[in-house]
DNA sequence: GCATTTATGAAACTACTGATACACAAGTTA
DNA sequence: TAACTTGTGTATCAGTAGTTTCATAAATGC
């Protein structure tokens, strides 16, 4: 037996696998190594598989039989837990030397989610959070071309906490008509990155002549919405010079919502015990 | 048997044990827990004891047999690598004491990226590239609840690279209308994530039984709609007990653009363009 | 130092797990 | 559509692991 390791030539093996093995590949990945080191029964079911595909499945590994591919992975955990280094890596994700476009895709992206932690003053993110918690005011939403998407997932899962949540249509036409509904304090959530959107711009004067509070996530170069911006969250977006990603600003949605959940967890767990059970 | 881990029980245990049951011990313990997953020979071998008093050991610890103290090992590491709060610190990084909320959930949602990447065969991960840059098939695309905000995102960007993207709309009574649209070859990329959405497990049995190619695209826990899918991208959306994250879904679907529009290049480049243009 | 108790490993046993063969289903090609 | 190839699960078998028994060796007490 060669020194690969076995999640390694699950990688290196999966496209010669068939439709029940790459469940067997993918359960084992999943669960790497436990569900591995369980009799070849246990590991069919967990996988949805039968023992027999698992049994093919570890032969086309290049192991000689079942017990074998259990020493293996044994020896792996082994060889991993003695040296101090990498300790507290995973198991599933050591890298391969030759790391492929994902994995160097994904690295950058968690970069990004670091850089943007650093960007936003701890106490911004505390003050959305206590404002979006805080229901007497309205809470709208708005985005641009390819940040609308990020204003629909909020507006679903604010509505979820508390009352009061509405949307800003996209088109410029129909928004002068929702503008009538915000009230003084109301608060306007605006998502707007790189290619900015003017409309957006327009848009947010008029939202602070009527005194709504806006709040503004935005990438690292800062949308011109900043202007009229009560709150600002900057995110980290760049991944090259061709393209940029928006999943730091999804985190950082995610986040707001997590801890708004828990400043509101009072009011907010009976709204969504009600709406579970409507 | 109550929930006390193994190497808990053994300390409790240890003063009780006979000399050769401690030789036992102190093995488990010092190359713990792999080899307490080998079979008694190994462990009595190794530990320097006669099976027999292994076998005596691990009833001292109260389990009725071997497997069944093999299994709670198990269940133990299972339990410890699924938690991310409990999991070990990284060594390099470590928290500072007063680390904000916003810091230790963009933390946990890093580690989920990375967890990710482990998870996806890179070799999966190309073929569905290859497949959305092929330009012959047309491409649909289906989410969940919770999910279609990114079948959304997704197609918004697809529009840009390739023609033929259409997207399936979330109502099941409109659904059949479109089916009828539908291929033979047709790729259709289908997001579902926790409280798995019945409608698309239909929706995908439908369409695999038009011959329509299915990518998946899922948490770990694995959408039934793993079933009916030719390709399957899952992702680490766990936070903690109460809340999944979807940050790593999204950093999957822009590394596929990212590649996509890498192989596909020359014909996408000039629709690009044109877009740009118009 | 002898008797008694307790600990320990060797060997026999049995139960279960992993392996194999086979039949059926699914998918592919002509 | 039919013939064929490939994949998959069920049932059966064989081998090995876990368990038990028992004889022997320490250890302890008298």
């Amino acid at each position: 037996m060669d020194g690969k390791s076995v999640a390694g030539r699950i990688h290196d093996a999966i496209h010669r696998l068939t439709a029940a093995e790459k469940r067997a590949a993918r359960g084992l990945l999943g669960s790497y190594p436990t569900l591995g080191l369980a009799p070849v029964a246990e590991f069919a079911e967990q996988a949805g598989a039968s023992s027999a595909t698992v049994l093919r499945f570890v032969a086309q590994l290049g192991y000689k039989s079942y017990p074998d591919f259990q020493r293996a992975l044994r020896e792996e955990m082994e060889a991993r837990s003695k040296s101090p280094l990498q300790r507290g890596v995973p198991l599933g994700d050591q890298r391969e030397p030759d790391s492929h476009f994902l994995d160097q895709f994904i690295s950058r992206a968690a970069d990004n989610l670091r850089a943007t932690a650093g960007l936003i003053p701890p106490s911004e993110f505390e003050a959305v959070c206590t404002r979006l918690a805080e229901t007497k005011a309205q809470c709208w939403l708005a985005g641009g071309r390819f940040t609308d998407f990020l204003a629909g997932y909020m507006e679903a899962h604010l509505r979820l906490i508390r009352p009061g949540v509405r949307r800003l249509d996209g088109r410029p036409a129909t928004r002068t008509d929702q503008l009538i509904d915000i009230r003084p304090g109301d608060t306007v959530i605006i998502f707007d990155v790189r290619r900015y959107d003017p409309a957006l711009v327009e848009l947010a004067a008029e939202l602070a002549s009527q005194r709504a509070q806006i709040v503004l996530i935005t990438d690292e170069w800062m949308s011109p919405v900043n202007r009229f911006a009560k709150l600002v969250l900057p995110c980290r977006t760049e991944m090259d010079r061709t393209w940029d990603a928006n999943g730091s600003l999804l985190a950082v949605v995610e986040a707001l919502l997590a801890r708004t959940t828990e400043l509101a967890w009072p009011s907010a767990s009976k709204r969504m015990g009600a709406i579970e059970r409507s």
